[in-house]
DNA sequence: GTTAGCACTCTAAGGTGTCGAGTGCTAACC
DNA sequence: GGTTAGCACTCGACACCTTAGAGTGCTAAC
């Protein structure tokens, strides 16, 4: 249908103007940037029609039009034009993926400062390695005091977790470098999360041995505890007018200081690498105007990395795309190409 | 002398009325709150000879007066007033060094969002340990392709340290847990500090051996990595009618997520325990608005905790410090508690 | 189905006037 | 001589009005 094409392709032009102007968009500034052959008063019959859809809001009689959550979704789902970088922005991204860079800040750390400091929004950067995909190469039980160890788990792609146990029963040292011996022998090759059952099946000889079995068993720590969380480009947010207003800009910035909501915003449904939530999407009242982007990787050695972008509502999801795109693409070389 | 005592008195009356309120404050203000027995004429008098001797500034003419960086040093040198915590405050700091609460989160992390929604400024911990005070209790090599090795340091307080290195030589994993277990024997108890020099003295017999020791003297880390830092509250600067300007707000929120500006701003001079730092003398452009109180804590284990809060100028002096003070009293009770 | 025209609405921006808070100065007071 | 009252003056905040501009919806003509 002719028409309805008609229909999409203003809708896709008042988004994608607002997404550059952030301005309510009029009907006549369609008809003169973006349809030249149809004159603005028909482009108001047409608006009017997308407003009555649902895909458009008028935040008050004469104002232009501001396209709605499901116009975004629409948008997202249906208009998106691939964005491709352009090649500064893509030696950018690799360039922080630069071996020389490694001991100063963490890879992790960079990513965040590259991809928010590229797209001007806020990025995270969330690191899980799934417990099944986690063998154990060695363990260690050091002393703290004569009723608490640390546990230090080096894992064969080497992964460091440590975590403190706090012992029913006292144990010396000596026979916790013994016991420590022992688990590490007996463990090695074992998967982090076959370790409950592993230690369960054992006896200990000793109650300071038993203990440490015991506490091994109970005292894991959350599988959220040991996401490693960076967030970068926070403040970029503040350029955007919609955070214009102070409220609304504390709002969003102490959601993102609390790890907890931030682990809850990066979760991802299902297997999909990328996905895109928009504003009610997102599952946080706090964030009902912003749109998070993200995408998942899993590495070679069963990492699994979450980039997210934050942004509002109105963000340049082509470009974000394709910025996490690269960003993947950069990812797999640095670790894939590393250990061969 | 009377008179410079009563000039004092009015100072002092100035900066705890614009603390307070933000406001210019004129000399009815003055003569109203805080010296009854003066008319507002002769506050007057006194506030412009205290604006020629640098401790005022008058934004512009009809409006009251705002207390200097000069007037600020003043405050805290000579006007500080101990400002005890009430029962409820102390208890609040109390509670985020609960034992229990002690896997889901860091102990940094608590101490930082306990400061920072106390005192409404954000708040910063750094932890380093010098590693003079670090003793090597043991030592681990793990392979993770045949020229890298990640390395494993764990101190006799617990501590891990880990980083990789890239070898010269090709070595074998067997061959490279060998290297693991002699060094650990040899290097257990030496500090980190004294590390390189131990290991200069010593030779291995096999290429991949030497380049492992070449390796681990040439490719240690950067002091300032091994700085852990966490930062909370950044989002209550906002509320600050200092910076209600959005780009104020952009620039100090930009400063506090850069690692190594938090890091150049917490850095104490001396061996000073508390330090006050006001306006120019945080040393960035970006933070000559704003002040910072730090305080030190050299910990049992050798640990050094910075604890630094960050707000206005404008800021209660005395409340951030005795909150401060509260966190370090409950620091030491609580690692010197624990290992008896 | 498309378009021109028109009345209407609403915001943003600029201008004006008033109020209140503050200052500096002077002259009088104790 | 320090202190104070009084007064003229300044400046920002606020309310109010006006105007310009952009946008809409409706109607009638093409």
């Amino acid at each position: 249908m002719d028409l309805v094409d008609r229909k999409y392709r203003i809708l896709q032009a008042i988004i994608d103007d607002y997404i550059l102007t952030a301005l309510p968009v009029g009907s006549r500034t369609i008809s003169r940037k973006y349809e030249q052959k149809l004159s603005s008063a028909t482009i108001r019959n047409e608006m009017s029609d997308l407003e009555e859809l649902g895909y458009l809001d008028s935040p008050h009689t004469s104002a232009g039009r501001v396209p709605s959550y499901k116009a975004y979704r629409l948008y997202v789902d249906q208009m998106l034009r691939p964005m491709p970088l352009s090649v500064e922005e893509t030696a950018f991204i690799q360039s922080c993926f630069d071996r020389r860079a490694h001991q100063v800040e963490d890879l992790s750390a960079r990513i965040a400062k590259a991809l928010s400091s590229m797209t001007h929004y806020a990025a995270a950067v969330v690191t899980r390695t799934p417990r099944e995909e986690q063998r154990l190469s060695h363990l260690q039980l050091v002393p703290v005091s004569d009723r608490r160890a640390l546990l230090i788990l080096v894992t064969q792609s080497g992964a460091v977790r440590q975590h403190t146990l706090d012992l029913d029963a006292s144990i010396a040292p000596e026979e916790l470098y013994t016991v420590s011996r022992i688990l590490s022998a007996r463990l090695e090759g074992c998967s982090l999360s076959d370790l409950p059952a592993a230690l369960s099946s054992m006896r200990a000889t000793t109650a300071g041995g038993q203990s440490v079995l015991q506490a091994m068993i109970e005292q894991q720590p959350r599988e959220d505890a040991e996401a490693a969380l960076v967030v970068g480009g926070r403040s970029n947010l503040l350029n955007f007018p919609e955070y214009s207003d102070v409220d609304k800009a504390r709002a969003l910035l102490s959601v993102l200081e609390t790890r907890e909501k931030i682990l809850s915003l990066l979760k991802q449904d299902g297997e999909m690498e990328f996905s895109v939530r928009i504003g009610p999407e997102t599952g946080l009242e706090e964030t009902r105007d912003c749109s998070i982007v993200t995408a998942s990787f899993r590495l070679s050695d069963g990492r699994v990395n979450t980039i997210g972008l934050i942004g509002p509502t109105r963000m340049q999801y082509g470009r974000a795309l394709s910025a996490l795109e690269e960003v993947g693409r950069s990812l797999r070389e640095l670790l894939d190409g590393q250990d061969g």
